[in-house]
DNA sequence: TGTACATCAGTGAACGCGCGTTCACTGATGTAC
DNA sequence: TGTACATCAGTGAACGCGCGTTCACTGATGTAC
């Protein structure tokens, strides 16, 4: 349903629900094209249902809409891998679920995986430190969800940030070189996930 | 030095030089951009010092161009990456030279690696398969300089292409994010690889 | 040797398009008195 | 209760720009006779 039929402004008081769509479609938008570059204000306003100069009501410019779909994306981002890990007391269960869950949340949403983990504008953007501050970021707190299930996992690593660092480049690699180059013959999900997870926690 | 001046038509007979000289244009301007979607037909024209439309004196269109580009591209890198191996019997070393040498190559070339290993448009670009052809594609032969090296190092092990896979993974995963978020502490390149021979190799 | 012609390596000018953004306006809904 | 006004959620029309691409042309160099 690309160019919203015969929309009616939102009631008095209402809007910034035009912001919330603007942010919808931009994302949905993402998920089609699989390119942040090929993303327009014109395309979105369009599938907003709405003329191009209504962003301008809610974002100062084209780079602030962006921004914001970066924040709802990692929000997005981390609630899809929360709610991948099971309930248990097997940490290395709760990483092989977050490994898969982590690669398709990339196979499913290669636009919006782009824009969140393959894009330099991420100026102004928090990021992960060790000891860092929680709660303040989604991407952030991702991290943490993730740096915490890789702690149980390893009792006794002295350093499990990087041993994290190392884990998430492992996945980017697989996630992103699969999307690159699909003709490759590489292994299943589960397989490079299950591999990663002998060689860096029984290794 | 951006719009080459005056320059004079090339000499009769050697109308392909300018071919070459679009291409090295668009190479550098893909260095200095850092990003494929910001490269136009007007600057690479205009970097050779020529018009526009001159360009589709050697290229059908601004795709075939992109092409050609890639395929200068391969041959940048496995040449660059070849130069790196430094002659020793020992398969290790070689290893961790090769896998220095691919960190580096992305992290001084960084628009060329994009388009290489970043992008969608790659197709009929060949691809390594498992005892596919060599000689014919310079993409395809890098791999597999790469997966000689790991085959030296894992005699024993029965799925060295596999094994190639993940470490190319690792690699690339190393690359792209610390590009992407240049402020997340990552460890140094060198104990990177060092760490990944490490699992993959002596684990 | 002179000259008509072919070939080659480009140029000049323009096309239609989609882009991000701005300015002045509209029409419905609420509020003050 | 009526009415003048303010506010709100947008629209209409246009701007200047850079883009990829095309068409007809040019000016120098070679070749045939």
């Amino acid at each position: 349903m690309p160019p919203q039929k015969s929309r009616s402004p939102n009631p008095r008081g209402q809007g910034e629900r035009l912001r919330t769509a603007l942010l919808d479609a931009a994302r949905d938008l993402l998920l089609e094209l699989g390119d942040q570059s090929k993303l327009s204000v014109r395309a979105v306003t369009a599938r907003a249902g709405v003329t191009p100069n209504a962003l301008y009501l809610h974002f100062a410019d084209k780079e602030a809409l962006l921004r914001a779909v970066m924040t709802a994306g990692y929000k997005e981002f981390r609630t899809v891998l929360q709610a991948a890990i099971p309930e248990t007391s097997d940490p290395i269960e709760q990483l092989r679920a977050y490994g898969c869950a982590y690669l398709e949340f990339a196979a499913q949403r290669p636009g919006l995986y782009r824009v969140l983990f393959m894009t330099t504008i991420r100026e102004g953007v928090p990021v992960p430190a060790r000891g860092g501050p929680t709660g303040e970021d989604e991407g952030v707190d991702a991290f943490n969800d993730f740096l915490e299930i890789v702690t149980r996992c390893l009792p006794n690593e002295p350093d499990p940030f990087t041993q994290s660092a190392y884990f998430w480049a492992g996945l980017h690699g697989f996630a992103t070189l699969r999307q690159a180059i699909p003709t490759f013959p590489w292994p299943t999900e589960h397989d490079y996930v299950e591999r990663m997870i002998e060689m860096q926690i029984h290794g």
